[in-house]
DNA sequence: TTATTAATCAACATCATGTTCATTAACGAA
DNA sequence: TTCGTTAATGAACATGATGTTGATTAATAA
């Protein structure tokens, strides 16, 4: 393991990564330079190099670390708790513990997951959201038989629409508690978002049925 | 207007184009230099600046030319004719006409929508969804009264759910025919993701309604 | 054919990069 | 406190892409 107990170290690389995420989050992702990084944290250019190899292994390795964290928490959830919490309209804990890390670092994914973000970054996490959603997918309905569109392009819409769900709430300056988010997710995901405009669901299931979508030959 | 005849004009501007592409598709859109394109294209480097800024206003050009090219196709779209079309479960002409104009640009979407990829383009084309979603449940919903989870979050699920699913297609080398992806975003749009399992949809609007979640005061 | 103008070529100053090395000073352990 | 270790500094350097300029060549349109 690494042992870094050096107090200088620790000083300069608390300043470098400060600078870092000022940086990002005055003019984005692109055109980040070393010097811009140790002017801006008081630190000989030089002294850069002896932490990082260069600008986008520092943010690769921040990156990293803010994905971890989200990672960890987004395995602690499992789909038929959260299925109890959901038929009883209550927000699922460990969905709202996830929320609550995307906003303890809403700066910085604000900036990461927007216009002047870095769109790598966005798909680590997309990929993980994919997961996740599949895994419960499955659970729920594990055969393709009565699949009225393919099973990936469902994943792939499901998952989209969580992500963007929950870019939109950084978008907009996490205006909502993780609690109000978490209801949103779970109401939209259990019933659909036609439902949620309260209007009567016509039901078109049988004429659909009559036409082959699926891929498979 | 621009009055540009000259052979040598368009010449040269097709080959920088043409190398551009080939260069994106390569090695997606950070570090594009000037001195790559016009090496790639046999052209004098000064001559790029006859013709551009530097080559991120090339980029904007033709990251412009096919964005109004879709944009065009989608104003053609109109929710009412659309809903016609889905009770009969048959695609809409003009969403399968968007499609294909994406599928004409597959490989430059693909890698500008993707982890390599520019996420201010992504963006751009975010919010023209977002923009047509809000207009077809403005006009299928246009109180706020019912609705179970704030209308601004319920479009933002919606439209990233569809840009999710195009750029799947995208991604995975555009293996459906645009008349196959349009008759999912249908069925998907009209019917909603869970009734795509085929299981039958429990009802849990009651419950949810007992509790608020929206961020009227 | 001829005047126009696009493209080329070479040269230039500028700037961030990544590296090196001698010097300074902060650090942890005894 | 002392002392050996090592992080940080500052200056210098070669490199490579940038954006610009001016003279020259050659393709173009009329």
């Amino acid at each position: 393991m690494a042992e870094r107990l050096d107090r200088r170290q620790a000083r300069t690389k608390q300043l470098l990564r400060k600078a870092l995420l000022e940086i990002i989050a005055e003019k984005g992702v692109d055109g980040i330079t070393v010097t811009d990084i140790s002017n801006r944290a008081d630190v000989n250019r030089g002294t850069f190099y002896l932490h990082y190899q260069d600008a986008p292994d520092m943010l690769r390795q921040i990156m990293n670390e803010i994905i971890m964290s989200l990672f960890a928490l987004m395995q602690e959830m499992d789909p038929v708790v959260m299925r109890q919490y959901a038929v009883k309209d209550i927000p699922y804990p460990n969905l709202v513990r996830l929320l609550t890390e995307f906003a303890n670092n809403a700066d910085f994914l604000k900036v990461m997951l927007g216009p002047k973000g870095d769109p790598s970054f966005a798909q680590q996490i997309m990929t993980e959201f994919t997961s996740r959603i599949s895994n419960r997918l499955a659970y729920w309905q594990p055969s393709d038989e009565n699949m009225l569109i393919p099973r990936d392009y469902l994943i792939a819409y499901i998952s989209s629409a969580n992500f963007g769900v929950v870019k939109y709430w950084l978008e907009t300056d996490i205006k909502l508690t993780p609690e109000e988010v978490t209801l949103i997710l779970m109401r939209v995901s259990n019933l659909g978002p036609m439902s949620m405009t309260g209007l009567p669901n016509k039901n078109l299931i049988d004429t659909a049925k009559s036409s082959d979508v699926h891929g498979t030959p």
